[in-house]
DNA sequence: ACCATTGTTGATCGTGCGATCAACAAGAGA
DNA sequence: TCTCTTGTTGATCGCACGATCAACAATGGT
């Protein structure tokens, strides 16, 4: 049989050990939800005892917070990085729209539906959601701008419409949570949708740079 | 000084007691959430010993999933009803939109969104939030057909245009949860993109009938 | 080779949860 | 008035959680 796998954990240095426990506190938090970051569960990942993740940590409500927006943070700053490469405001917002529906990240969603219950009772999470809706806003708001300087949009309220917008990606985006089937021309709706926002010509968010 | 409440219980009939706890469960998810929905709340509301919740529900997840489905149903029923007193698919539609926005019904919409993460772990209400969420989907396709037929609407389908709408209402009101400042046209900037996903004519979704 | 530092353990406490069930008592029918 | 049905109790079990801390052991400096 195999060893039973009972032995002492090596010792680590502190900045080892940290960054040990968070990313095992993202990983369980991506396959398993927020609600399964428990001390026992991140320390019998790391294989440590579960007094040393308490160690590491104030408490398990920082724990979850700073795991949600290291989770979070992370797909801004990748989505806002693949913007960057589009030339024009109406492709940049149809690829916005596009990428955020293509249910390739449901682990991330399932995370941000999560925390926004969660923020009922946990304070320190519910200022981080904050704070990660706003970068979100504001790397929409940037792009109707943008829009709105070319002459591609014309938005009076550039941050009220970047938040409708958040707003209704996310909610089809918790849809799909539940309900992935049925719907599959997502991105053709939506599209259509934030064009009548912004005030964009029918159909000038293309998917697909050249159909 | 007041009598302790440790009184025995009066005996009531087995539907009486059934209705109370029912009632009493509604009472504690809408104002705590379903999270809050445990044996032990229940009773003490109730003014019951514990057991007895207990011998009246198979299990908590039915109990949770049956408080959800009656006070989202009753919800869908109340807006249907105000629906069917408007004479044309565009107040209609306008009237759906202005009135799921209003932020009077916060307190179900955070439901909503506990549901929507609850349902990963407890199937039972994973079921009954499909169900309910079907319900309202038929009511905004009704809605966006009827606008088809008199042609207020160009839609090619209203199943899938109806559960866009669905997604961005839930979505919009899921972050008035988090986020209830900053914006306020909220309705108007939704009508915008509801008219865009619809074809209907840009400022038909009035959001008054006659302003 | 020794020792002080410090990373690590795991038992322990208090809390709260769902579920179970023998015992109790209120009330209706005889 | 007696009795039997049945609504009701509350102690109890097993489990999981966050948190705490004395004891332990590995390591590097001397």
């Amino acid at each position: 049989m195999s060893s039973t796998p009972e032995k002492r954990a090596v010792r680590k240095s502190p900045a080892e050990r940290a960054a040990e426990i968070t990313e095992a506190a993202r990983e369980i938090a991506l396959e398993a939800g927020l609600t399964a970051l428990t001390l026992r569960n991140v320390a019998a990942r790391v294989g440590v005892a579960s007094g040393l993740v308490a160690h590491y940590q104030p408490n398990m409500d920082a724990l979850v917070s700073s795991t949600f927006a290291a989770i979070v943070a992370a797909e801004t700053q990748e989505i806002a990085g693949l913007l960057s490469q589009r030339p024009n405001p109406s492709e940049r917002l149809g690829l916005l729209v596009e990428t955020l529906l293509d249910n390739s990240r449901l682990d991330v969603t399932a995370i941000w539906v999560e925390a926004w219950t969660l923020g009922r009772r946990n304070e320190t999470l519910a200022a981080s959601v904050r704070e990660q809706m706003d970068a979100w806003q504001k790397v929409f708001q940037g792009v109707v701008e943008d829009g709105n300087a070319t002459g591609a949009f014309n938005v009076s309220d550039a941050a009220a419409v970047a938040w409708q917008i958040l707003g209704m990606v996310d909610g089809l985006n918790a849809q799909s949570l539940v309900r992935w089937d049925g719907v599959n021309d997502r991105g053709t709706h939506l599209a259509r949708a934030v064009e009548g926002m912004v005030g964009a010509v029918r159909g000038s968010l293309q998917t697909e740079p050249r159909a």
